[in-house]
RNA sequence: GCCCCUGUAGCUUAAUGGAUAAAGUAGCGGUCUUCGGAACCGCUGAUCCGGGUUCGACUCCUGGCAGGGGCACCA
């Protein structure tokens, strides 16, 4: 297979540097703001000019004379300019080659080889049992999602994971509850035990005693709670059932498994496995008013306790057993977890703690928090009961969605509404960077127009429509003079998959697909695809591989794209 | 008080130390003789405040200010 052009650029570079006896410092490729500073651009010239003095432009001046020797065919023409910046221009033919291949590479176009080989394991989601699974969830879940499939597009096998709080207070908070009121939803029963909790003693002893029951049980000692211990199982099937039902309509769902998740680990499992690690491993941990603690101090971090005085695991010593299960059931080069950022510092902690049990599972464990979706009155919280679940927000834009099409006369079918509207609240999640947090307005967050998941949408099923009236596009033969505008940006997606997956930043594809949709937009509104002109055939490919990368780029953000809309 | 994260047009967000800081939305003005108007074109509008490093800083360092998160037996 051939090299990505970058690479064939670089390498030329390097090889020029070479030619010239210099040393060759981090090379790196951007693009240009300004087409008329082509398509690529490199700064080797200034930062060499830097680190060993001389005139960069002059500097810049020898290297692109070695670079013209080389007549690398793709590139049409190397300039220097600015500064002492180097400008690449690429050829005609480099553009229709790259029309040409994107038909020919179909599902597989924007592959990469970053993780060939590779096993990694992406847990997210997480949805807590006896709770809701709300816009958090929903949050991490697109996230987690996204970040899987850019793994797997670069060539590693990617096994999903999503690890459940089964055990601990909210468990039983929702236990007594539905204890209470049998007849009230699991979630219900959790946000009504839990207000209880905080105004009646009576009821805060009880769901202690159940919260203890529930361990006991499950830590060997057995309870004779047998009704309650029913009542459990059934919750936690309960449970189960829902989760999957929320992941098949988002998209993540394995059609061999059967599953939404290739892994499902449980807390009661990595309490278990996480309380034996610490006690293993006295010299690591230390005791301290009762309870066992790591002493982050040394590395900045905090002092935080791993197994409590009563000797049960914490999220800590949970999230230590954790590590060890999931190498121990499908060991991976690389182990991703996907978290809410309040938990960072926590992370931090049982990070430092592992790297002394075991250093080379650490090494392998990537910790990708993100910002949490906010609503305007505050933190989403599911103990205050102020809560919006993934469900309710799917159905209220799934009901504009519906509204903005009885407007048109076709396609109101309910699979299509469900793709747009949970296009559009993915893409409102995945087109920012991880870290900061979504404020999430109902009226306006979810937006169908301008830049938003239905106008990516939009502009692919507008592309698909026009392919079908065509019949065959697959002619790449008569290719006009002029470059389009989409055709440079087109070969970019790889490279653009590429960085989202070494960076674990879905909004690089969110961005580029914006751009891209723009772009097309822009030109089919002043340019006739269909008609009679030599060039129509070539069009024709064009709007194909445009459509074909936003087919590949949505799918990579876990973006359905419809055939109509 | 200490630690971590974040401050970019009115609002929501882009920008790999690089060339004139890019979009959407809101506002104003256009495109309506269509291969799909959830569209297209134009105008208005921004790097929190000081200092520093650099040929070059939204980006790195430093001191403030503002917001969020965390600071031992919850997760």
């Amino acid at each position: 297979m051939a090299a990505m052009i970058v690479e064939k650029i670089k390498q030329s570079i390097m090889e020029a540097l070479k030619s010239l006896g210099l040393s060759i410092p981090d090379i790196y490729l951007e693009h240009p703001a300004d087409i008329l500073h082509g398509d690529y651009a490199s700064n080797v010239a200034l930062v060499l000019a830097k680190s060993q003095g001389g005139n960069p432009r002059e500097l810049a001046e020898k290297v692109v004379r070695y670079i013209v020797q080389q007549q690398l065919e793709e590139v049409e023409k190397v300039d220097v300019a600015g500064a002492g910046f180097i400008n690449f221009f690429l050829s005609r033919d480099f553009f229709a080659g790259n029309v040409r291949k994107i038909l020919e590479s179909g599902e597989e176009w924007g592959k990469n080889k970053m993780l060939l080989g590779k096993k990694v394991m992406v847990e997210y989601t997480d949805p807590n049992p006896f709770k809701e699974f709300h816009i958090g969830h929903l949050m991490s879940n697109a996230i987690g999602e996204s970040i899987a499939r850019l793994i797997e597009f670069s060539g590693a096998e990617v096994k999903r994971a999503s690890y459940q709080g089964d055990v601990g207070l909210h468990v039983a908070k929702a236990l007594w509850g539905k204890m209470k009121k049998p007849n009230v939803k699991w979630g219900e029963a959790y946000g009504w035990g839990a207000a209880k909790y905080e105004e009646e003693e009576e009821a805060k002893k009880e769901i202690r005693e159940i919260n203890k029951e529930i361990y006991e049980s499950l830590y060997g000692k057995g309870s004779k709670k047998k009704d309650l211990l029913e009542l459990y199982s059934e919750g936690k099937a309960e449970s189960f059932r829902e989760f999957e039902k929320i992941y098949k309509k988002l998209g993540t769902f394995n059609e061999k498994t059967g599953t939404g998740f290739d892994y499902y680990y449980f807390e009661s499992y990595s309490g278990v496995y996480g309380k034996r690690i610490v006690e293993e491993h006295p010299e690591v941990f230390e005791q301290s008013e009762g309870a066992i603690v790591f002493r982050g101090g040394k590395e900045g971090l905090h002092t935080r306790v791993f197994l409590n005085s009563e000797g049960l695991p914490t999220y800590e010593a949970k999230e230590i057993g954790l590590a060890f299960l999931k190498e121990e059931r499908h060991p991976a080069d690389i182990f991703v977890s996907i978290t809410g950022n309040e938990i960072v510092e926590y992370f931090k902690v049982v990070l430092a703690a592992l790297r002394r049990i075991n250093a080379k599972l650490a090494e392998k464990i990537v910790h990708i928090p993100h910002g949490m979706l906010r609503l305007p009155s505050g933190k989403m919280s599911s103990r205050t009961g102020d809560i919006v679940t993934a469900e309710s927000l799917i159905d209220e834009v799934s009901k504009r969605v519906k509204e903005k099409m009885s407007e048109r006369a076709t396609g109101k079918e309910q699979e299509t509404i469900e793709a747009i509207a949970i296009g559009a609240i993915k893409y409102s999640i995945l087109k920012q960077g991880m870290g900061s947090d979504i404020v999430f307005d109902f009226e306006k967050s979810v937006s169908f127009e301008g830049d938003s998941g239905p106008y990516l949408q939009y502009a692919a099923t507008r592309a698909h429509s026009i392919l079908g009236r065509a019949g065959s596009a697959d002619n790449v033969e008569r290719v006009p003079k002029e470059v389009i505008e989409i055709e440079r940006l087109l070969y970019r997606f790889p490279e653009i998959v590429e960085r989202a997956a070494r960076e674990y930043e879905p909004h690089y594809v969110a961005t580029f697909l914006t751009e891209l949709a723009g772009t097309f937009n822009s030109w089919y509104a002043k340019e006739k695809i269909i008609d009679d002109t030599p060039e129509s055939p070539y069009k024709l490919a064009l709007t194909k591989a445009f459509h074909q990368t936003m087919m590949n780029g949505l799918f990579l953000l876990g973006i359905k794209t419809p055939e109509r809309m």
